[in-house]
DNA sequence: CGCTGACCCTGACGGC
DNA sequence: TGCCGTCAGGGTCAGC
């Protein structure tokens, strides 16, 4: 499920049940995740004070006095706020309990997500090297203009690539660039500041939209079914190919790009 | 450096 | 009902 509205919603909802406690134990039940969860980490964790739940790009990050535990939910993943003693489910792989009986519960079913490590002070290679995040005041349409000259790429998988920015997902790339009016397929170094300035305010309102409609549903990770409101956001393409666009009423259009399903109206976007 | 495609894994769904 | 192919919101990595 997690596109980066519902990583953001996600650390919303688990914050207030996890920052300030302390770990009491953590249980692994399957450590085979995209990368190993690893050995050391249940000895590295107890009793430890969790001081903050914070996120960069997609992946979460819970901040203790020695160090980091990174968490990454690839396609599938959710993580919720369950009694410690609730009975593990399929795919429920990690609990994070903690003292006030609670536990932060990681359930993953394709398992292309990550639980790992960062002892404090270190670096990591999944963090380094990312681009701004999106919401933030260093995103812009200069910064999108500036890095995609000479690039002959689809500005699709241009504004994917985390390098560039992060926390840009299928979902939301194809909504910002039919609102942009760009086609998915054009050669990123081909397209001017005006309308990389157009598309980089469109990814900007898109994921705060998303992120305020995941809000409202941020009791769904206390107990309940762990399904944040994804589709509660209203969608303009993405999942609408052969429908007609909104605006003009042409049948949506259905593309692969970096094997990534792309949607788009061929009268809207050039 | 930029770009492409393979790959990691399970589950849902449609066609037959 | 079952079997099979296809597809899925993530990202890394090797190779050219």
């Amino acid at each position: 499920m997690p596109e980066l509205p519902e990583v953001e919603t996600t650390r919303r909802g688990v914050e207030p049940y996890a920052a300030g406690q302390t770990v009491q134990k953590l249980v692994v039940r399957n450590a085979s995740l995209r990368w190993p969860v690893p050995a050391a980490l249940p000895r590295l964790l107890r009793g430890q004070k969790i001081e903050a739940v914070e996120r960069r790009a997609k992946y979460l990050l819970f901040r203790t006095p020695t160090g980091t535990v990174i968490i990454h939910l690839g396609m599938s993943g959710s993580l919720r706020v369950l009694a410690a003693d609730d009975p593990p489910a399929k795919h429920d792989h990690i609990d994070i309990v903690l003292e006030s009986g609670r536990c932060l519960r990681y359930n993953d079913p394709r398992r292309f997500g990550c639980c790992l490590w960062l002892p404090d002070g270190e670096s990591h290679a999944l963090l380094e090297g990312l681009g701004p995040e999106p919401l933030g005041p260093s995103f812009d349409g200069a910064l999108l203009f500036r890095k995609s000259r000479r690039r002959k790429g689809p500005v699709k998988q241009f504004i994917m690539d985390g390098k560039i920015v992060v926390g840009v997902g299928n979902i939301y790339a194809n909504e910002a660039l039919y609102l942009a009016g760009i086609r998915p397929d054009r050669a990123a170094g081909r397209i001017s500041l005006a309308r990389y300035e157009r598309l980089a305010m469109h990814i900007k309102q898109v994921l705060t939209s998303a992120i305020e409609q995941g809000g409202t549903t941020l009791r769904d990770f206390v107990g309940g079914d762990g399904k944040p409101g994804y589709f509660a956001q209203q969608l303009y393409v993405y999942g609408r190919e052969g429908e007609p666009c909104k605006q003009c009423g042409r049948m949506l259009k259905k593309s692969t790009l970096g094997q990534r399903t792309t949607v788009y109206c061929v009268a809207c976007q050039r």
